[in-house]
DNA sequence: CAGTATCCCCCCTGATACTG
DNA sequence: CAGTATCAGGGGGGATACTG
């Protein structure tokens, strides 16, 4: 996927993050992975993407190594798509924005889904962040510690200027 | 910001979360929020937006209720720009896309920025998402109970089919 | 400094039709 | 079903100039 500016090289490991998997479609992809969908049309029926998007954006998750191939589980001629090791890895980013979702985009009483615990069948806890002495932190408790005064993007990488 | 698709009524809290803040520069501006950037030309000039795209980002920032305006700090007469309680929250999020880039979109031994706990000035722990007796979850702990049977989007919300 | 205004291009997106 | 091919459009995105 070509993009006008390119954060891949970029020092901060957040801006590397989005340059992988933050664009519109690539979460909700993922998300839809976490709750079992590995089929195309799947995927495609239950995000209303157009064909076209979606071949585009599962090829790239594949080449990122989020999603990998495998023969179809129902014995068809096709494949499915199934998260890899770093794909299933990208679970706290879907639960943080879940939550994050939950506490902030939904009126009071709005019927939402919701994660569960699947041995208790209850809702999961909140994520939590620590420190390594076991207290539980907060943003005004951190520091970006930056290691090099690089720019966030590589500027100009992506177009000579006219 | 007008969007070819809305997500903005869909029942899934990741998908309203994406809606809001998943385009390409929000987030970053929070993270540089979360940095400690307030002014126009610090965003500006860190991540190389222009000028334009960013007052649009700006605002549709302060119109969800992630940033607000205050008075600016030096006595100028502009504003500065600073994260409300609703964007401060947003840190497991940034949090998260953290940990997972650090640990897949770098080579060994390439240098990082790093979170660090400001009490002790050590690296932050990992991010953990525990079940309400306190045992840690996994993706294949957990299970999205769905309200309804709702699309993932809202068919044909945005646009007439033609 | 902090934007606004303008121009323009390119790419993303979506729709439709087609193939094995 | 699982894509590929093709096309049209619209808007995101950047550069530059301008304003208070």
């Amino acid at each position: 996927m070509v993009k006008r500016v390119s954060l891949a090289t970029v020092s901060c490991p957040v801006g590397r993050a989005l340059d992988a998997i933050g664009d519109w479609w690539s979460l909700l992809i993922v998300r839809d992975a976490f709750d079992g969908l590995r089929r195309f049309s799947e995927f495609q029926k239950n995000l209303g993407i157009a064909k076209g998007i979606l071949t585009t954006r599962l090829r790239n998750l594949v080449d990122l190594g989020v999603l990998e191939m495998v023969p179809a589980s129902d014995g068809s001629a096709y494949q499915d798509y199934v998260l890899t090791k770093k794909g299933r890895e990208l679970f706290l980013v879907v639960v943080s924005l879940r939550q994050w979702g939950e506490d902030y985009c939904f009126k009071r009483d709005e019927p939402h889904s919701a994660l569960v615990d699947t041995t208790s069948g209850r809702p999961v806890g909140r994520l939590e962040l620590r420190a390594r002495d076991g207290r539980a932190l907060t943003s005004s408790d951190t520091t970006v510690r930056k290691l090099d005064p690089q720019r966030t993007r590589n500027a100009k990488a992506a177009r000579p200027s006219r």
